[in-house]
DNA sequence: TTTTATTGTCTCAAAGATAGACAATAATGC
DNA sequence: GCATTATTGTCTATCTTTGAGACAATAAAA
């Protein structure tokens, strides 16, 4: 393993960034996965990070992820850069820094590393898809909390962290059913029903049950497996698995 | 205008780079505009350039564009990364010197030039859709030749070059409909056969006629003017001009 | 005036999307 | 047990879009 090391060092490449949104989804919702700073003044900023000189931009996204949440193995792909001329988060730091002159003694950044991270920046837009039921996010030192947050409802973000969440959506309804991705958001094995209410989150509108079924079940890429007995006063749905590889 | 400054200056942001990918049309013929480096060796490489502290990435790519080819007011539109962990131009580099020993002596790059333009480089790729027969592409003292060759028989470019023409091609197939731009590669009125042309070379296979014309101008985005009298012996087709706003 | 090559449009069939309907069924209440 | 209830799986009819063939219209040449 490397080590962890300070955003200063010249191993980086310099004024180059990753975020990323990651989604999940849970209890009929999208929602993506926002990490609180862990200083005065509710700052939520996707997780992000820095590129090691040896290393690629995707590897890079991996390992950004997994540092911040814990999150591994899961699906990721670059969707955007965003790179307007004045974007730089030295508004945020100096704001930050205001709301927490008193405690931030030893955490005080040098000049060197002010300058450093104040700079204008260039950032890789990555979006994930994980299935939430499986991934327990686990947060760092560098945050207060990590949440889910309803993709339609999230909390003030810093810089246009906010504008990349909504780049990413629409990259995310237009893949969908190009790279048959959605699967990567629900357990192995779902109903009809989860399935659904997941594309109604993703494109924000219902869909006919009847048709629905009948669109997908046609793709042929879903394996039907014995019915799910929730309990409940109904016929039972039938759970299905996602098929990868041939028939 | 801004003067023309060594890559080497600490105004650019490091590492970073964007790679053009010119699309135009022609005989029937989607075309990508290639310089040829002006050495020894035959190097082929897509228009690159770097980007300026205070720019942002669509506006250092327009920039570049001009300097690097005389085009300007364009289509433009960034389409993916390439950022590969060991991708450097130093093999380029070191060939290319070794090619052209004897006549590089003025030209020869300093140690600090050399380092900085050798170091590995995370590089956007942008695509550019023009009407070529509107555009006189102008060389630059950096290039012996620049020219048109088809999409599908360019010359052997150095680097990734030719896996960033292939990942450009792939997305204009995927937006050509959903954004209409292909106009963009075509004069301002051109005939419905022009138009099936071009789409049959953008995708490489063949159209119906009929159904061609109807889901066009089913699209309502055309407006008919009079018809173009060619001298062939056959019946004169219609001219049409793309219209941008309100019918 | 006839011939030729090409254009614009029509029709019909095939395939896909949309909406309504209904039997099947797992648990509940009597 | 037996009717009730909520939900699921599927069928059919309808509408829309896509694909293929056919044919009249027409600009210039023979």
């Amino acid at each position: 393993m490397r080590d962890i090391q300070s955003p200063s060092e010249q191993d980086y490449i310099q004024q180059l960034s990753i975020d990323c949104v990651i989604f999940g989804y849970q209890d009929s919702q999208l929602s993506v996965l926002v990490p609180k700073l862990n200083f005065r003044g509710d700052f939520w900023a996707l997780p992000s990070g820095f590129i090691y000189q040896d290393e690629g931009i995707d590897e890079a996204a991996r390992r950004i992820l997994e540092d911040r949440t814990g999150i591994k193995d899961i699906y990721l792909e670059q969707f955007r850069v965003f790179g307007n001329s004045p974007r730089s988060n030295i508004r945020f730091l100096e704001r930050l820094i205001e709301l927490n002159e008193d405690t931030l003694g030893d955490k005080r950044f040098g000049r060197k590393e002010f300058d450093w991270i104040t700079r204008r920046f260039v950032s890789i837009g990555y979006y994930a898809l994980v299935d939430l039921n499986k991934v327990v996010p686990r947060k760092t030192e560098l945050d207060e909390s990590i949440d889910w947050y309803p993709v339609r409802a999230l909390p003030p973000m810093i810089m246009d962290h906010q504008e990349m969440v909504n780049s990413a959506l629409e990259t995310l309804q237009l893949n969908l059913d190009q790279k048959l991705i959605a699967f990567n958001l629900l357990p192995e094995t779902f109903t009809m029903r989860e399935l659904q209410e997941l594309y109604e989150s993703i494109f924000d509108r219902a869909f006919a049950r009847n048709n629905f079924q009948k669109k997908i079940l046609d793709l042929d890429v879903l394996e039907r497996l014995e019915k799910k007995f929730t309990g409940a006063a109904n016929k039972a749905p039938f759970l299905y698995r996602f098929r990868n590889g041939n028939p």
